[in-house]
DNA sequence: TCTGGGGTCCTAGGACCC
DNA sequence: TCTGGGGTCCTAGGACCC
């Protein structure tokens, strides 16, 4: 088991082809074989596809493509809402079939993952057959498989055939199969990287494999390096089946109809982004310890402003005051298109049990000494607890979480 | 009438400490 | 008087992916 890197691995990766147009299909069989976009918010100007069926694909349609686009290129297109409870339904039941091949699954999306079946045993092209005719039989779905022996390839390769493809890239193979492609099909490899690697007359993945690596350094810095590793079919990466569950943020941001300087419009719609972000926490029995407020202004300029906290958090209130703060310390009062909060550093709840336990009792021993500064509270409870507090007695502070509010209720009572 | 919303990872600079 | 170098934490932003 131990061996699992460094032997020669046998790796897939399954791609859902269209996964929502599809899930739709499922669900309603009258929409085969039309014209389908999945997208958000049709009835607002600024809805966009998120996803499409090859048919509406052949008319032109793309993903993230203005609705108003999408529909002038193919006029019968229908258009539908997401349904994320269906797409999650049907993708936990996808996620079992996996697993019931081996427990070496890493979900990547929503529609996405990886598998290790290198000590599955039995022949991969029959257990890949196998596998997407099950999905297909059961759920009504296609899918594309990639067969290599690292994660990169196994990817690159489910890429070569959609829908309903099996596609393997041997080792031996890259050479005739992966090198000919545009540089701008490579998967790390996105609109910025591509025009830079074009500079220095990088075309093809086989240009950038044969490429030498100080020219590369010197365009993309370190991740020049990776690159050239993988369009060399050099990816040791293993595939983790816990990465699922380590979550590093939750967040929610909205789009607004129209550009805002309005206060009290920008107001509820923190709330109702802090209530959105507070919902997923509960439900992912989470907390957090940074908040991040992200403004996109009318000209589309973003900034991200963000503030790290003394202690964990998880209710809206505690979510809405900081970013009221930032919104406050930040916002240039130009008109505003877009909001978004996140809460980062997010941890589960029972992993910081301990933590907590620790804290509420240095908390009470505290108690004791009513009128301590707050420079020596700095001290006794780490520097950012009280990070946003001025170095005077603690009589006239003002709480920014709901810690720093309970910790003052009970110095003060 | 352009361009949503959910994420991750990486880098770089400043503060601060030793 | 003028000044190194390493390490960590925090913040902001860029790039990428689905």
């Amino acid at each position: 088991m131990k061996d699992r890197v460094s032997r020669r691995r046998v790796i897939f990766h399954i791609d859902m082809n269209c996964f929502y147009a599809s899930v739709e299909m499922a669900y309603n069989p009258e929409l085969k074989g039309k014209p389908l976009a999945i997208a958000g918010n049709p009835e607002e100007r600024r809805g966009i596809v998120v996803t499409s069926s090859y048919e509406a694909r052949s008319k032109g349609v793309k993903t993230t493509m203005n609705l108003w686009e999408a529909k002038k290129r193919c006029p019968e297109l229908i258009v539908m809402r997401p349904n994320f409870d269906r797409y999650r339904a049907a993708s936990r039941e996808i996620f079992k079939m996996l697993s019931d091949i081996t427990p070496f699954v890493q979900p990547v999306s929503i529609d996405e993952g990886y598998m290790d079946i290198t000590e599955s045993g039995g022949d991969p092209i029959k257990t890949a057959v196998q596998l997407q005719e099950r999905i297909l039989q059961e759920l009504d779905l296609p899918c594309s498989i990639g067969i290599a022996p690292n994660k990169f390839l196994a990817k690159m390769a489910s890429d070569m055939k959609k829908p309903q493809g099996i596609t393997i890239l041997r080792k031996r193979e890259i050479s005739s199969k992966l090198w000919p492609l545009p540089i701008h099909e490579m998967y790390g490899v996105g609109e910025k990287t591509a025009t830079k690697l074009k500079g220095i007359d990088i075309n093809t993945i086989g240009d950038l494999a044969r490429k030498d690596v100080y020219s590369l350094k010197q365009v993309l810095g370190i991740n020049g390096e990776r690159l050239r590793n993988k369009a060399n079919g050099i990816d040791t990466s293993p595939v983790d089946p816990d990465a699922v569950y380590e979550f590093k943020s939750i967040g929610n941001s909205k789009t607004l109809p129209f550009d805002t300087t309005d206060e009290r419009e920008l107001h509820s719609l923190i709330q109702q982004l802090s209530e959105n972000v507070e919902k997923r926490m509960k439900r992912k029995q989470a907390v957090g310890r940074s908040v991040q407020l992200m403004i996109r202004f009318h000209d589309r300029k973003t900034i991200t402003r963000s503030k790290k906290l003394g202690d964990y958090i998880e209710t809206k209130e505690d979510i809405m005051m900081v970013a009221h703060e930032l919104l406050q310390k930040h916002w240039n009062l130009e008109p505003i298109r877009l909001l978004g909060i996140t809460v980062q550093d997010v941890e589960e709840k029972h992993s910081i049990i301990q933590q907590l336990d620790l804290f509420t009792y240095e908390k009470e021993a505290s108690k004791e000494k009513l009128y301590e500064t707050i420079d020596e509270l700095t001290e006794k409870y780490g520097k950012n607890t009280f990070v946003s507090w001025d170095s005077q007695t603690i009589d006239d502070q003002k709480p920014t979480t709901s810690f720093q509010k309970d910790f003052l209720d009970d110095f003060r009572k």
